[in-house]
This record gives structure tokens, sequence and C-alpha cells, in this order.
DNA sequence: CTGTTAGCGCCTTCAG
DNA sequence: CTGAAGGCGCTAACAG
């Protein structure tokens, strides 16, 4: 900056108003400083900046896992609204992870982010207000607020699992299986509410009408697909398998092909999140879509509503839609 | 840092100390330390700490669409490269657009990061190096190194375009699509290159059995459907459509089903990357594995290479291969 | 409108 | 092993 000072001939400060406040400049010189800067190759030095004490333009993102597509479509409506601010991401994966999630959260704070959007590694979030030092703004993302003294953006989950439960129960289906994971366990815990509503709702014993399958993680596809044999052996077994979320359900499809049990004729298959390829699945996959995008987008907006003077703390709850599609049909005659 | 040594009854320089050179410190004094860091619950100021001269932790990564689930496999293996040297990653996505490539290095050198990985938006990254004032080392990632003064990560895409046209010629297939897009241009040219390599060995004259197929962006996959109808129009329709990436090929697949085309009797479809649903699709894509979470490691890995001392830069190529599903079968007789 | 100046928090050399 | 002091690049307050 000196260096553009002395190019240019004039004095620090004034490189500094053409920088932060350029109409103060008299356009003949703003003109030559420009000029200089390019000339010396000038790039701001936003460490210093920050030092000085001008709020970050980073803002950290802690997700479950970056290769669930499921987050990279998330990870694009943050993006896309915080660069609008001129804002930057800083992205980890915890994979579930307290430890990790700690970490990273500790790490953002170091670089003096401007805030974080966290979709927590458990369901408990006091661990996180603990971690979190005050100072830095947090949103959750798909998560509910819980009473926190934060934002939160959630989807609808309890609505969610009664699309997929009203679904297959109107097609006839009466013995359901539903498969979870540890991962998002939060967000399954209330889809499976949302399940045991519409159960209840057709007059139907939860106890005698549904499996709960519990998937190990990391892998939940190749999980879903193991865990079939089980599943299916016995003379009770679901003639409806709704999943957390469509890499599941992709697992259910491989494997029920592995099996040469038929989708939907023999056995219908719900998925959930809606990602890019359900559509494409074979067959094309029933499922629960969720906004992602705006999921995204919505965090990044609240965050940035952060540092607003009048801000206050609020929830945004977003309505998934159920998509009918190829992977769920009328229950099979009995003696068909 | 000053309120800690006042904690510990220290002064700030032994606070540094348990800092930066723990051993050179009284254990029993650390320990004092310590504790008073959790007490009044220090966090270390990167920022100031960088302004000083320290090696930033932060890599910036500027890919073409962080939605694309190809880029999120990508991201992982980056991401957890990174974390083993406790270094953090900023994200963005460019969607082949030179300028938001231009000003996300712009805002990554203003931060101060250790270096960049890229994905260049266009072919020639003269471009590239021009915006990037030297002193910010830069990894190509899927990108070909082509002589410039940097390390570069590639797949070989003359090699995966072989695969695939391979694979169909030897099916008996003689008339073959190839459907690119200006997203990831270089890398589809390459592998149009392979292509016509394997149908000059097969003795074929590319000016006959090739058709070329631009896709608009950003919606390759929808795309990929509307191109069909005047594709497969006409007495020279080909046979195999090969596609630059999965989720085009998703497209041709759907709209193959609109169309009552029967895969793979009637035409087959070849996909490239091999992302995680290219196996449960409507059929099972035949297509060409890219090793991305490979890609992102062995990048991450030149990057952080490039602080050490003796490093120089280097071209690390990996080996695609070809995965052959349902989605590709023998030619159809002319007369059945 | 332009120039001068005092730190932001940390690391590092040097003296004790 | 511990204490004191200078400066990294920038911003903002004030003087000219």
């Amino acid at each position: 900056m000196r260096q553009v000072a002395e190019a240019a001939g004039v004095s620090v400060a004034t490189v500094g108003n053409v920088l932060n406040a350029p109409g103060v400049v008299a356009p003949e010189t703003r003109r030559r400083v420009e000029l200089a800067m390019t000339q010396v190759g000038f790039v701001r030095n936003l460490a210093a900046r920050q030092l000085r004490g001008v709020p970050s333009s980073v803002v950290g993102v802690v997700i479950l896992d970056l290769a669930n597509p499921f987050y990279g479509e998330i990870g694009r409506g943050i993006e896309d609204r915080l660069a609008e601010a001129g804002c930057l991401v800083m992205l980890c994966s915890t994979d579930a992870d307290v430890g990790k999630e700690a970490s990273h959260l500790r790490m953002l704070e170091e670089h003096g982010v401007r805030g974080v959007l966290v979709t927590p590694a458990e369901t408990h979030i006091e661990m996180l207000t603990r971690t979190l030092r005050r100072g830095t703004p947090m949103v959750l993302l798909d998560h509910p607020r819980d009473g926190a003294d934060m934002c939160a953006v959630t989807v609808d989950n309890v609505l969610g699992g009664r699309l997929a439960a009203g679904h297959v129960l109107s097609l006839g289906h009466r013995r359901l299986a539903f498969l979870q994971s540890s991962i998002g366990a939060r967000q399954s815990t209330q889809r499976r509410d949302g399940i045991l509503r519409e159960l209840s709702a057709a007059g139907l014993d939860a106890a005698e009408s549904l499996v709960d399958v519990d998937l190990p993680p990391p892998d939940v596809a190749a999980a879903a697909d193991a865990a079939l044999d089980e599943l299916l052996s016995g003379p009770r077994a679901p003639t409806a398998i709704l999943c957390f979320n469509d890499v599941a359900a992709l697992g259910v499809l491989t494997g029920l092909r592995r099996l040469g049990v038929h989708v939907p004729n023999d056995v219908s298959v719900v998925g959930y999140d809606d990602i890019q390829f359900a559509a494409g699945l074979s067959p094309a996959l029933t499922t629960v879509r969720q906004p992602k995008y705006q999921l995204g987008r919505a965090a990044a907006d609240l965050l940035l509503d952060e540092s607003r003077p009048g801000h206050r703390h609020q929830e945004i709850m977003l309505q998934p839609t159920l998509v009918a599609r190829g992977s769920t049909g009328p229950i099979a005659e009995p003696g068909a």
C-alpha cells in the first residue's frame, strides 16, 4: 500500500480512501491511484484488515459429508447467497463425529469467521453452544432450533414422514419398514414420528405395522442392501420400505434387484431428499423432496442478517413435498 | 493473550512459547498457562498470526460446480488430505464463468491463502497465470499441465475416450454420438480425441461414424434429453451414445425412456465419471470411472508439497477404468 | 481533499 | 527459562 502511494505520488491514507471511500477522493487522484495499484500489482491484505476490526467476509460451513449430493446442493445455495454479499465459504465435513465437529468449529473461530452454519453431528446441541465462544453467530442448518439462542433453518420432518407413510398407506400397504442411520439421527427420529402419526390416524398399531432398521455408517447404501435379507425373510415382511434418505433407497433398490424382488409389484420403496438422480433410478424413485438449495440460501440469509442492528433470532421451517414416481404402487393381492 | 498471561501470572512471551514451542517451557508453568487459557476462553487470532508472517492454513479450491456430485467426491479427497495437515478449505464454484473465476481467485489471494487448487473455467490457462500474482502456488485440478509452470493432477482423458469407444465398437456399433458441453470443454475435447483414435484404429471414418452434439449449459441433463429428438431422427441415427459425464447420461436415459427407445436393445449409452448413482440407474449405467477421491487427495498433496524446500512442479496422471454395466449391449441386427 | 499517526494481536529477537 | 520491545498492513481519527 505504501508502494502504491509512492507510485501514485500520494500518501497511504489517500490510497486507503480510494479503497474504502472512493467518493471522497478527487476523480483525477483516484484514477492515478488505481493505475498505480495495477502497476504495482497491489492485492489487499484481508488479514491486516481483519486485525484492524473490519468484519470478516468468510463464513464457516460445517456439514456431515460433502460427498453426499444432498449437501452439495445445500452448499450451492449457501455459496450463491454469500457471493451476493461478497462472502466466501470455509467448508468442513464432520462425518457426524463430535470430535471433528468441535475441532473444525475451533479452527473456524480462530480464523475469526463472520459466523458459522452448522448441521450438528449430534441430536443434542448443548455441546455446540459450549464449543463456540460467544461472539461468533451460529445458524443451525437442517436442524430445529429447540429453544436454543440462535437462528435455525429446518425442513418439516414430521410432515415429511407423514407424506411418505400416507402415500403408501393410501396404496393399501399395512406393513412398513423404516430404515434410518445414526447419520442424521435427529431428522430421522422426527420423520419416524410423522410415520407413527399417519399409522395411528389410519387406526393401525405401530408395533404391528412398523419395523425399524438401523443402518450402520458410513456407507448407508451398502448397509441398506445388506439389511434386506433379514428384513424380507419371515411371514410378516414389510411391503413398503421407507428410507431416511435417497442414498439408502438406492441401496434398497440395488439389493432388491439382487434378490429378484420386483419394485413396485412386490415391494414399494420411498426415499427422502429427492436428489438429482432419484428421478433417473430404476424404477424412478418415489421420494420426499426437500428444498435443498433454498435451505442453504435461507441459512446464509439468516447469518448475514445477524450483523444487522435489529436482528432477532428466528427459525424458518421449509415444507417438503411428496414426489410420487415408479417405485411405489398398490399392494399386491395376497393371493395373487 | 495478555489476559491469559495475567491470569497465569506470567508474561505474554511465555504464553507464546506455550503455543509455539511447548518444549521450552517448564511443565509446571505450561500447565498453569494452559489452565488459564481455558479459564479466560482464549482463542488464537489467526489473522494476527498471518499478518506476522506465519504461513496460512487455508487452501482455496475453485471448481466448476459444487452441486455436481463429481466435485463433491473430489472435495472430500481434498478436505481429508488437508485436514491431516491441519488445513481448511475455502470453496468456490465458477459455473465455468471466467469472470467468477477471476474474482474468486482475487478474493482468495487477498485472504492470503497458502495456495489454490483450480479446475480452470477455460481451455486456455494463460488467463489463470495472469490473474494470480506470483507468490500464491496453484495446482491444476482435473486439467493437464500444458507446460505451465505449476503442478497438475489429471485423469487420462484420451484413454477414457478410447475405453468408451472401444467398448461400444467391440459390441458392433458403428455409428456413435458424442455429447459434450462447454462445461469441461478441455476434458471433453481430449475424450473425443480418444474416441477418434479408436475409430481410426477400427478402420472407420470419423466423419461417417461420429456425430457431435453440444449441450448448452447450465442444465446438461435437460439439454441432453432435449437433444435426442433431433439426434435420433433420420436414417443414420447413432446406435451408441457416449456422454462427457454421467449427468448428461442421466438426461439421455430419461429422454430415451420418454421416446420409448429401449436401452440397450435399441441404443447403447455410456457415461463418464461413475458417480455414485451410476450403478443404480435404469438400466445400470456403463461408464468410465474416474478416481475422484484420489484426484482430490493427490492435488492437495501436491499443493502441500509446494512449501517444501526442494519442491519441483510435476504432473500426476491418474488412469480411468471402464465399468461395463447394463446400458450397453450388442448392436441390434439391422433387420431384426 | 490530502497527510500524519496510533494501534489491532501476535511472533520473534534480545537481554536478563 | 522469562520479560520487554518492534513491526507485519491496514484503518480511522484528526490536522492541515
